[in-house]
DNA sequence: ATACTAAGTGTACAATGAACACTAAGTATG
DNA sequence: CATACTTAGTGTTCATTGTACACTTAGTAT
């Protein structure tokens, strides 16, 4: 170890990350449950530290992929939390991501009881460890924001959908209702979406075209 | 020093600021030479590590002051940047911070020659250390982005001002031409304007009404 | 055959944004 | 002191965008 760092921090570095599914018309958010102290037995975000030789964006989404089990869905930097008092043990100083992962994607939790991984709706949260309240807070408010101006929703859908489900979508997330015809014209208007030419197969009643999006490329509006 | 962090990164943090003053109607950020290897003689972004105890904001606030003079102007974290070989000597992560300045705001450089520090425009940059440039491009988009839809340019106006300066300011930044009249309208439309009931007193023509802003907030739009 | 369910479609009006040119109030000059 | 010069200040028209709103269609279930 180096001595150019006397009298300043070397601190822990971790990642933690804000990983979003929508299911049952609800915004929700992967929380695990703490072995360890400080905080033993209190949800948290996922998150862990950083390796040697390991890029941030690595981090996330090796933190990703060992919780979530899936990799290539949407993921960025949200902002780096680095309050001196906000880990009681020493300075850890964390940098906070964002995923979101469709709910189609998710494998499923393995048959035994899976009791240190939940989906919490962002609107009934326990207590957290950390900051991490503070930590998510913000990733829904940007998650919010982004999604009236961008198509970061994106992120959320199955390859295929209905688009009464894409409006679902976005009436979860910004928790507000939207003009069905609007809406349709707004997101055909965009350029973004094809028509697969599949129909739904099942359900007493018409049924809907399936889309799906020309390109994976998060693009902004206005 | 605990061995908690075994088998991870202990890095050093540093915070560097992108430091934005427009001035004869160019945009321009703060450089500093470096005056240590590497990258000696290279001009840089204005930074340094994080101390004990000391929250990250608050490093910010104190390479600001430390560089610029000044302190209470807008500053904002932009991004955290933690490439393993962004820093060739050892594992350095930098957190990267947005700050504004007024021009009339700076204190006149010192008589004597000044020759480590500089206010470059943006569209004239010289070659920089790290991945200065690369933190730099981002802020710059940043800034762009946010001018549009905030009223973030108050960081850099005066306490009061002409219509036509707030103009002007605009137009530099976002590198176009906007319509007078559409301008003041919509300027004044926001509610966020006062008159201060003084007029500018000289110039060989008409004197414009000065105006300030009602309050510091920073608000979006849309 | 009828009831049920979600899909799919167009128009009228309001609000917003964009283009555009002249008069007003000072100072400087001959 | 008349004229030239400079920047301040002001409204209207038109195009575009956004918003409100209700009925028909195509399938399944009974």
């Amino acid at each position: 170890m180096n001595t150019k760092y006397e009298g300043f921090e070397t601190p822990g570095i971790t990642v933690d990350l804000s990983i979003f599914t929508v299911n049952e018309t609800r915004l929700k958010v992967m929380l695990v449950r703490r072995a360890e102290v400080p905080f033993q037995g209190y949800w948290s975000l996922p998150g862990g530290f950083l390796k040697t030789s390991e890029s941030l964006d690595a981090a996330a989404q090796r933190v990703l992929c060992e919780k979530s089990g899936v990799s290539d869905v949407y993921m960025e930097q949200l902002y780096t939390f680095g309050d001196p008092k906000r880990d009681p043990r020493s300075r850890v100083i964390t940098v906070a991501y964002i995923a979101l992962i469709p709910w189609q994607s998710l494998p499923q939790p393995a048959s035994e009881k899976v009791t240190d991984l939940t989906w919490a709706s962002v609107d009934a949260l326990p207590k957290l460890a950390f900051d991490h309240r503070e930590i998510l807070s913000y990733a829904v408010k940007r998650l919010r924001a982004k999604v009236s101006y961008s198509n970061i929703v994106y992120g959320l859908m199955p390859k295929q959908f209905r688009l009464s489900e894409l409006q679902s979508m976005y009436e979860t997330i910004i928790d507000d209702k939207l003009d069905k015809r609007n809406f349709r014209k707004q997101m055909l208007a965009t350029g973004l979406l094809k028509e697969t030419g599949k129909k739904e197969l099942a359900g007493a009643h018409r049924p809907a075209m399936l889309y799906q999006f020309k390109s994976k490329e998060i693009v902004f509006f206005n």
